[in-house]
DNA sequence: ACCATTTCGCTCCAGACGGAACTATATAAT
DNA sequence: ATTATATAGTTCCGTCTGGAGCGAAATGGT
């Protein structure tokens, strides 16, 4: 018996197999990064923002992936260690200090993104081209529309009146 | 700037958006429900296995839901603690515990669930009913398809010979 | 009957994570 | 200039999580 026979059963018809997907695509690969390459989860964050645009401080990387401040912090003192990532203090802000993908960095990046792409290759095996389309277009506008409703409930109370 | 600008970017294009949208879709919601009701992940997953089939055991929840054995059993311990469940042995064999959900575990569950829905409106508010149809009939394949490819690379290395 | 093996569930331990508090720097108000 | 406030980044602390290993119970072979 597996999670799918709830498939049927959930009321939550979309939201399920989202997450489901998610699960068994996503969370073994990144395991699978951790035992492999030694990255974790908040690393690989990190790697992906500055291959993404180079010259971002951490609370710029906070705010694009909404994690706390502590845990880009802990993954950018790793990254450094591990010479992945290198750092400069920002010359108009000496609070700031500015994150650069090293060479290392590049090479692990590309190495998890090439096990994310094969994973993929499975995931929409059963699809036609024009389906994984179709799928896409869907998932690009949900994506999109994702900042109209994470103020509304059940993820933030009411806003106070005024 | 936010994750969104990646989307763009990434050559992950369909793996990237569902798991982008179970992020910000299921993530907050679960935390929300540690915060409002005291329940954890695991806990919900045991009661969305009960609530699915009474009179499991810890391994074959183990087994739906490919978790480890320890974080099942810390679940089973937290939910009988809060009277959510209740736990007889097996007749026919001595080591099975078997599990049941509790009117007070139901109410939780069907709670947690209601948020889900709720998240779940705003989430294909953007969609037209046929869309939705549409993309629930994909993503069904898809999470259909998933035993196929999980004993593949990258997910397990290759089988031996034989 | 006896012992080896398997299975069920639990505990120990180390690592990852988030909330809150803290230090250092920059900006605004008077 | 001085003080208050805001922001960048770090550290502390408690909790969650998974891997490994444990004892108890069942199964299979002799």
């Amino acid at each position: 018996m597996k999670l799918l026979g709830i498939l049927d059963a959930t009321p939550i018809d979309l939201g399920y197999r989202i997450s489901f997907l998610t699960n068994f695509w996503r969370e073994p690969i990144l395991r699978r990064m951790e035992r492999d390459i030694g990255l974790i989860r908040p690393e690989l964050t990190v790697l992906m923002c500055l291959n993404f645009r180079a010259g971002l401080n951490a609370r710029d990387i906070c705010e694009i992936t909404e994690q706390p401040s502590n845990t880009v912090s802990r993954a950018v003192a790793s990254l450094l260690d591990k010479g992945m990532i290198s750092r400069r203090h920002d010359q108009e802000d000496g609070r700031r200090k500015l994150l650069f993908l090293e060479p290392e960095g590049k090479k692990a990046h590309d190495a998890v993104m090439a096990m994310f792409k094969e994973a993929e290759g499975h995931l929409t095996a059963c699809l036609s081209p024009e389906e994984c389309d179709v799928l896409q277009n869907l998932l690009d506008r949900m994506a999109r529309d994702v900042p109209r409703w994470q103020k509304l409930p059940p993820y933030k109370d009411e806003a106070p009146h005024g």
